[in-house]
DNA sequence: AGTGAAATTGTACTGGC
DNA sequence: GCCAGTACAATTTCACT
């Protein structure tokens, strides 16, 4: 299962590229890679049987849909409440503003990646969909900066 | 610049398949969404132009490298050493086990998401190369549990 | 103008070396 | 792992609502 297929200086040439830009044809990544386009085929065939490549997405931009704001809101849920942890991912994930979700430790409980129009619009969200929850104890907002800087998945010298 | 193209339901539609798979056919895309191959092509053409769809990227999923834990971990600058943010940044980038830097307004200045093999591995990179710079003066760690859970951009109704 | 159908060009993909 | 063939899909063109 978490057999780590070990991917040799031309896999991680190929996942750099495809990490970048996954709608490059087979052909010209073979020619960026330097080889030829069946092996260059069998080699993406192979990161995608082993899972390496988990999947292919378009990125959709919020910006260009009027929402330009990014923001994590921490949210801290109350200890008596914690057997409604389901119930409050599933609210977060119904938000058609959320992004992400994920599951932390540390003082806060989650943390929610959100997308909206602007901090009126964040405001709105906050009070009526999070804030007034019973099973929220807190939630402390993080305005994001800028964009978000993404890297890709890189080797990690052992 | 900021011409919030609007979409219709099937644009959105189109969008939400789209950010679940991106490497499905255009033949198959228009099917789904009942539309010729050519109005389909288009359709996905002017999301591409507009800058809806910033882009098409291969996911790759860490966890299948041996990198199973994440994490993020928020970073608190010293006040005198702000104008250090681009130089924290870099080192931040330059990391490979980094997936993404985000500038936050809040009581933290920095959330860096990473990828790690385990919590010694994560302690390594807190202590060798965070904790020890100088700008930095505080850096708290969030373990994510299970897996993150990602939604996609859809309509938020107005 | 944008949608529906058909032809062409090119690539993806499967065999064999 | 590399080469060549076959089938299929992306993309353009044209007619129509």
């Amino acid at each position: 299962m978490t057999e780590k297929a070990s991917l040799d200086p031309v896999d991680w040439h190929i996942l750099s590229v495809l990490q970048d830009d996954a709608s490059i044809t087979n052909k010209a990544l073979a020619e960026r890679v330097g080889l030829p386009t069946s092996s260059c085929h069998e080699r993406v065939r192979r990161l995608r049987a082993t899972g390496v490549i988990s999947g292919v997405k378009a990125v959709v931009d919020p910006a260009a849909l009027g929402r330009g704001l990014q923001a994590f809101i921490a949210v801290r849920l109350r200890l008596h409440r914690r057997e409604l942890a389901e119930v409050f991912v599933a609210a977060a994930l119904a938000l058609p503003e959320t992004l992400s979700v994920y599951n932390v430790s540390g003082p806060e409980d989650y943390f929610l990646h959100v997308a909206v129009t602007d901090s009126a619009h964040l405001q709105r969200i906050i009070v009526d969909h999070l804030a007034t929850r019973p099973e929220v104890a807190h939630a402390q907002t993080h305005l994001i900066f800028d964009r978000p800087l993404t890297a890709t998945v890189r080797p990690v010298p052992s």
